[in-house]
DNA sequence: CACATCATTAACGTTACTGTTAATATTTGC
DNA sequence: GCAAATATTAACAGTAACGTTAATGATGTG
């Protein structure tokens, strides 16, 4: 749970689902990455961070030039939050929704 | 795109989602719901007031109690962020990534 | 080695979010 | 009508997030 919480903070963000939907296309290193979503370096490094934070994507230093980081998108917390979300989409697939508001309203102290 | 944003700025924080997960077993009031999440009835209002805006819950006031409001979820930003997840969760399905990258490394100037 | 390049961190100011208590409807019951 | 109950909004303070420019680290180039 303390992982999907770093996810969605991670998407919450505008720019960082612009990254992400720009790293769809393929890895691409940091400087690119800040022209694609009009934002200083600086900026846009600190976002990579959270996204970093977040399992979202993945930073490859193994190239050519080792001074470009290459940045690519990692499967696990979208998969992670998928299925979270499944969890939430049963609460219609389940028609017993009304018995089982029955059920729960009529008990008597949630402590 | 903005109604993506809605949504994952609702589900950011922990305590609406602990909201969501409460409400998935069934309608609750305002005051049940802050008990729940052991918080001060104004601040969780102004948590329902974001998942209002966000489209992921509704306040029903049609009950025999006039000063309840029986919060539902609604599902319509669930299947929307699903299907954004699907959109990203191409980048693997499309084994191609390899290929694409090349593709998209090899042009000149993306002004 | 000097200098440019890519990326990150540091410092700064601004803005937005969060929670609490107090005040404002709206409704219920006597 | 008056007091209690439910929910929201208002006002306040504290914290965290965001973006920019400047400085630091690391790597490549002459």
């Amino acid at each position: 749970m303390a992982e999907l919480d770093a996810t969605l903070a991670a998407l919450a963000d505008p720019t960082r689902r612009k990254v992400i939907d720009v790293l769809r296309e393929g890895p691409r290193p940091a400087g690119e990455l800040a022209q694609a979503v009009r934002m200083s370096p600086p900026a846009l490094s600190r976002h990579l961070r959270v996204l970093r934070a977040g399992g979202l994507v993945q930073a490859e230093s193994g190239g050519a030039d080792a001074r470009l980081r290459l940045y690519t998108l990692r499967q696990e917390p979208f998969t992670a939050l998928q299925a979270w979300l499944d969890q939430v989409q049963a609460f219609w697939t389940e028609q017993l929704g009304s018995f089982k508001d029955h059920v729960e309203r009529t008990r008597k102290d949630p402590t």
